[in-house]
DNA sequence: TTTTTACTCGAACATATGTACTAATATATA
DNA sequence: TATATATTAGTACATATGTTCGAGTAAAAA
């Protein structure tokens, strides 16, 4: 599907924005990649293109990005979750955490633990807890939950004689049997400390 | 030195990159900025490249690069601390981990913990720690010992009535008297579980 | 053989885009 | 008051850059 020559063209257009930390032009992939007229990259750009492997914007300069499937997301950090929306709304963004993410499908974003109710499994308040919205949570897994449409939480999800439960680690917190006012946002994934 | 303005430019090229994957126009910013000439937003660029805060490449398009110092740090996972040295040989990195880091002058690694010492800190078995020897342990502070030149330990180092103690977040363990044995690798700056 | 496909080139075009120059305004500073 | 500094705007220019069109070559397929 893809020539070498476009492999070639891809790499170089990799290279170049590694080290230049923008990407080129067709001039200048036509130096690197030793061809002589832009029509012919402008030609490779559209197989390129065509096999997903890269994306471009018309008439724009230098408005190249790679689709490179293995790299480091930043994902958004949210401060509550929103009242009624398990959307991120741009305004609840308070920040971004950079977290290596090997799947595609997975969709992430991270919270800033609030309050003690995990405590005893070493989640602590102000830890950061990265969450999958893609990846559904098992009996016994940690997972964020909307309450009642305004309150975010981290509970362990617990099968308890045939009923479930959102189950603190904290002695001092009750269950909270799991029904219509509670919506499951994703599994918890990760935490991050920093000390 | 910046002013709002000028903030405001570079916090907009910030979120446009993130978002677009290449560099905005300079007419771009203007409309980005609410800014009505190309000229205006030109001299706060020139600031801002004064200040160091972004660079320019002249007369290409879009070739702007901000200089954050958010990079990205792969850093080595040591499975072990090698007996008699502090160095990291080769032969003891058993993965890497992205870490953003703010400090040039850092000098980090990982260590998986073992153990069970800091369980009551919420520091689990098979948690990453990642430890800055260039970051002096300061009294309070959770760092990384290597004890007998032989095996490395996390604990809190602890002045308690003018002698020094390596103290660990757990009722089962004993204080360790800090002597010539122990020797400080670094402090502890940050925690990742995966889960 | 003819036809199709892949690739390349050259030249010209249109414009997106960076740059330069002048002027105006406001605010601070001497 | 006069002077300097910071900021903005408008206009015009030069060119860097993406795009289009036509044509040629070589290899593969029919």
């Amino acid at each position: 599907m893809v020539s070498e020559k476009q492999k070639n063209i891809l790499n170089f257009i990799n290279i170049f924005i590694e080290k230049n930390g923008y990407a080129p032009s067709v001039r200048e992939i036509c130096e690197g990649v030793s061809l002589k007229s832009t029509s012919t990259v402008q030609y490779h750009l559209e197989k390129l293109i065509q096999s997903g492997l890269l994306q471009k914007n018309y008439k724009k300069s230098r408005a190249l990005t790679v689709n490179n499937h293995l790299s480091n997301k930043k994902i958004p950090i949210l401060g509550e979750i929103a009242a009624g929306s398990l959307l991120m709304a741009e305004e609840n963004v308070i920040g971004t955490v950079n977290y290596p993410d090997t799947d595609e499908k997975s969709d992430l974003f991270a919270l800033s633990v609030s309050g003690d109710s995990m405590i005893d499994e070493g989640i602590h308040e102000k830890d950061l807890v990265i969450i999958n919205k893609n990846e559904p949570i098992k009996n016994g897994d940690i997972g964020a939950f909307l309450i009642n449409n305004s309150e975010g939480t981290i509970k362990f999800l617990k099968n308890i004689q045939g009923k479930q439960y959102l189950v603190p680690a904290n002695k001092n917190y009750e269950k909270i049997p799991v029904n219509e006012n509670i919506q499951p946002i994703g599994k918890v994934v990760s935490l991050i400390r920093d000390m």
